[in-house]
DNA sequence: AAGGGTTATGTTACATTATAACAGATTTCA
DNA sequence: TGAAATCTGTTATAATGTAACATAACCCTT
């Protein structure tokens, strides 16, 4: 099997526990809290809030994952980079939609600044707020 | 009496509530939870969540105290800066010690990327983790 | 000054999110 | 086999955040 990354272990070494919530994950484009998971697994076993947060710790640091702090909510990754890179949302205010972004260019914008203050980055998580396509138009038309 | 500009309403507005919270808030380095504030406030007749958590959105909507949401806690800006612009923090793992920096760089790297998918920004909010400085050198001094 | 709308306040009770602690099961590997 | 490590299920509880409502203060207009 192939892996990207040393930092992204295939799939098969994940813990039914840890399965359920990635497919979970994966089902929706939506990003779920953890009681949003806990309600859909009972039926798969899983009954107390502990289960459903190992499995999240797990895929979250494996970086298939990740955690969106203003929302405390998760969301499964669609970029398979790796860990310690940075990551970019874009959530809207309005229909709670999330967009994963690619941000190479932030890291190096952001970088200098740190270091400029002898601040050793390891991760970088943006959340920006706003109005997504739709929703803006929607706003400016009705 | 001067303000900076229209969305930091002169600290005359705030009520008795809100410049309790906004001192308290000053008067730490580091950031203080919505129940570390109750803790300290108590005797001044702050005595229930809801208290806390109007005066801090006040605030946080004005600008002067920031939201650190990896953290559920508050810090008091620094800045000056206006509403809507873009803010980072530099959170450490090791001592907790969040260090807010300008962001203008990383307004303009993350800008256009957004617009690229047709998403209307409003806040930028950055979270840097990793060590201090102090904390990076015990690391390898040690 | 009296009324009426708005905002701030205090309070209770509750909802949501997250973790501590412990015991049993399973895997791993020497 | 047996010891170490990991994953598991469970109970109970901590930490964070809001809904809802009644009162009080404030600001305007009349
Ligand atoms: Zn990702
Ligand atoms: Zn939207
Ligand atoms: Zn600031
Ligand atoms: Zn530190």
């Amino acid at each position: 099997m192939t892996v990207c990354c040393d930092h992204h272990p295939p799939e098969e070494t994940l813990t039914r526990n840890q399965r359920l919530v990635l497919e979970t994950l994966r089902s929706e484009d939506k990003p779920l809290t953890a009681y949003n998971l806990l309600d859909r697994l009972r039926d798969d076993g899983l009954r107390a809030p502990p289960q459903i947060y190992r499995a999240l710790d797990r895929l979250v640091n494996v970086g298939v994952v990740h955690r969106l702090d203003r929302l405390n909510a998760f969301i499964s990754c669609n970029h398979n980079h790796c860990g310690g890179q940075g990551v970019l949302f874009a959530v809207c205010d309005a229909c709670g939609s999330v967009e994963e972004l690619k941000a190479d260019t932030v890291e190096s914008a952001i970088l200098p600044t740190t270091e400029a203050i002898g601040f050793h980055a390891v991760q970088l998580v943006g959340e920006v707020r706003g109005l997504c396509g739709p929703c803006e138009r929607k706003k400016t038309d009705g």
